[in-house]
RNA sequence: GCCGGUAUAGCUCAGUCGGUAGAGCAACUGACUUGUAAUCAGUAGGUCCGGGGUUCGACUCCUCGUGCCGGCACCA
């Protein structure tokens, strides 16, 4: 005699065991036709599922975040099917659900291409019409294994030996498409209505590069054609705010053949390049830090000593001379220490914080080079803390604070949060590790900041927190970064003298804010699409004549911002005013100042902005006074 | 590095069956002197990514390589 409970906390009792379905169509018809899956007492469940308990029953559709996750699964499920139907012989391994969608992975004796999408997806329709019922089923282990075994799906076998316990295993059926699956999945193929597979990529199977590389398909699944379609559109306008794009449009830099993974900048990106360095350099004087400049190319022999070519000494670029090797500097860390070893250094010294835009070169893979994001010549704003142990805990507070102002003065309020600690390569004592992931751990949490723990990420010197930032697809790129070392110093030969008059080895934090300046101005520019605000613009404002006969009054109000430290330019073409207005719009210049006879005679400018509003006719003065404030608005600025 | 895709004018792109290439914008020249998102006319512009091959003939087919794009692995 199950009693009920919706969540409205109405209450409804049934006589007999009753499956979630019925609970639904009890409700009502539509909400049956329309209900996905159930949850009972918080765990989702088929609605098959039969209730004969008392329990809290929510009816899941699409409406619901879970229902969508439903249906994205379900959809996943589909395409396997429908990959099996297509090419008989693929088999089938993992299919999970991800952002806006799922993927699958397959094993087929030739990799996917995207024409094959459109057969799969053909065939994925038709399942759909067909409106197969999907069923749940249970078997044990021995008896899953063999199934799988007999089907040939090896990939399957070995998902079952892996996973822990002895328990029996879920299984769902559609058709003559058999998954082994934890579930939920939606009553029958009817239901997943409005799906696109993607596209096709490599996958190494379960993530190690040393095993097979198995074929992915990332599909989308939404609840119907308009939340399908308004994705579509979403990811459209998205891919508008593509740095590479911009960069090209906005004439900000460029990359080519002879440089793979290298960046020119051109006068426009270099221009924001500076303000950010120039920004970056006041903030850290204002923090306490000392600015140096280290050489590019160093011996082998100090990375050697560092530890770093032993790791990555595939990754440097070399060279030699006289009979000696070098390389160019992957990093600045071995430098700064050299620069704190001049001299004897004092307790009284601690922290000495130590900061360098350190132009670093690594010879990363080929297939991980990503227009500006992932290079192989970039520009870290690094700095090194030296400190003494009881100091660490401190340091690490204040650089959180420092890296926060400095991403809310770019406009940034939503920073991903991840702790690595230690990896299996590594060098340093684990109590030496237990010390530096707890200082880590302890300054996150004294903040009260949510973090995710990356088990094995760490840098092989030290457990690290790293702070990420989303592109305009929101794929996440690591920027700031905080990493304790308790090895390197020691290594380096760094010491003290510590208060007892005793040599003493510091502790090193390695950190940077913005990470390296090519990737942040990669992310600003996405974040900004283009429109950057007046503080980053290249160019804050063109001046706009309509005839020849404003030109000197023009060139006289262009000198006058320029002297007050502005960046402008005036457009002396002879052309027609809505053109030059276009032309700079598109070019995404803040403010463009128009000059006719009428403010040649009263000396104003009139100022519109690049959103097209009318921000009428003012002074220079006033307009001086309206930028100004507009530049120290930072990235808060809107419009 | 691995899997897949891709490379044509400065940019964005078209190019059928193998018969040495086109458009729009930009550039240049001229006219027009213009009031808030494109004035008109004309001119010029190509190692069809690079090497090799097949062919009477290759932008097109094959092959090797490089860059780029999407993932995966990697990321001091």
């Amino acid at each position: 005699m199950p009693v009920i409970t919706l969540p409205d906390a109405s209450q409804r009792s049934f006589s007999a065991p009753v499956s979630v379905h019925d609970v639904a169509y009890d409700i009502g018809p539509g909400l049956a036709k329309a209900a996905l899956a159930g949850k009972i007492d918080g765990e989702l469940v088929d609605t098959s599922h039969i209730i004969t308990d008392d329990a809290q029953l929510a009816i899941i559709t699409s409406r619901d975040a879970e229902g969508l996750e439903v249906i994205r699964h379900s959809c996943a499920h589909l395409m396997a099917q429908a990959v099996q139907d297509v090419f008989p012989g693929a088999q089938v391994t993992i299919g999970p659900v991800i952002e806006d969608g799922f993927y699958y992975d397959f094993a087929y004796k030739r990799a996917f291409t995207p024409e094959d999408l459109a057969l799969i997806e053909k065939r994925m329709k038709e399942l759909v019409k067909q409106n197969l019922p999907i069923s749940r089923s249970i078997m044990s282990r021995p008896d899953a294994v063999q199934f799988f075994a007999q089907l040939g799906e090896e990939y399957k076998v070995e998902i079952i030996d892996s996973i822990p316990g002895e328990e029996d295993l879920s299984f769902y059926n559609q058709g003559e498409f058999t998954d082994l699956c934890r579930g939920p999945h939606v009553p029958s193929t009817g239901h997943i209505k409005s799906f696109k597979l993607m596209k096709v990529a490599g996958a190494y199977w379960r993530g190690d590069s040393n095993n097979a590389m198995l074929t992915r398909v990332y599909g989308t699944a939404w609840a119907d054609k308009k939340d399908l379609k308004a994705y579509l559109h979403r990811l459209e306008e998205a891919e508008k705010r593509d740095h590479r794009k911009l960069g090209k449009k906005l004439d900000l830099f460029h990359t080519q053949e002879e440089a793979p993974g290298m960046v020119f900048w051109h006068p426009n990106g270099w221009t924001i390049y500076q303000v950010v360095e120039r920004y970056m350099r006041d903030m850290q004087h204002a923090n306490g830090y000392v600015e140096v400049k280290t050489p590019q190319v160093v011996d082998r022999s100090l990375w050697e000593r560092s530890g770093h070519w032993d790791k990555f000494s595939d990754m440097m670029f070399t060279t030699a001379s006289e009979n000696r090797d070098y390389a160019v500097k992957p990093m600045n860390c071995p430098c700064h220490v050299q620069i704190f070893n001049q001299g004897l250094r004092s307790y009284r010294d601690l922290p000495l914080r130590m900061a360098e835009f350190g132009s670093c070169h690594r010879n990363e893979p080929s297939g991980t080079l990503h227009g500006i994001m992932r290079v192989r010549s970039f520009t870290q704003d690094d700095g090194h803390i030296f400190c003494s142990a009881s100091q660490m805990q401190d340091e690490v507070a204040k650089f959180i604070d420092f890296l926060y102002n400095v991403y809310a003065d770019f406009g940034f309020d939503e920073v991903i949060l991840k702790l690595s600690t230690r990896p299996e390569q590594r060098v340093g004592s684990d109590e030496v590790w237990d010390r530096a992931e707890a200082a880590l751990a302890q300054a996150l949490n004294a903040k009260q900041l949510p973090f995710d723990i990356l088990p094995g990420e760490g840098a092989f010197y030290g457990p690290k927190i790293e702070f990420s930032l989303k592109d305009c697809l929101g794929r996440v790129w690591q920027c700031g970064t905080i990493q304790v070392d308790f090895s390197m110093p020691g290594r380096l030969d760094a010491q003290f003298v510590n208060e007892a008059g005793e040599r003493e080895t510091p502790v090193m934090l390695h950190r940077a804010t913005l990470g390296s300046f090519e990737r942040f101005l990669g992310i600003l520019i996405e974040n900004f699409a283009g429109a950057m605000p007046p503080w980053l613009a290249p160019k804050q404002a063109v001046i706009l004549n309509i005839t020849d006969k404003q030109a000197p009054f023009c060139e006289e109000i262009a000198e006058k911002l320029t002297n007050m430290g502005f960046r402008v330019a005036a457009d002396l073409r002879n052309e027609k005013v809505g053109f030059k207005i276009r032309e700079h719009t598109i070019q995404k210049i803040p403010y463009l100042l128009v000059v006719g006879d009428k403010e040649v005679e009263t000396g104003t400018v009139t100022v519109r902005t690049r959103s097209g509003e009318d921000l009428g006719n003012m002074s220079l003065q006033a307009y001086a006074q309206l930028l100004n404030e507009a530049v120290a608005e930072k990235g808060r600025f809107q419009g």
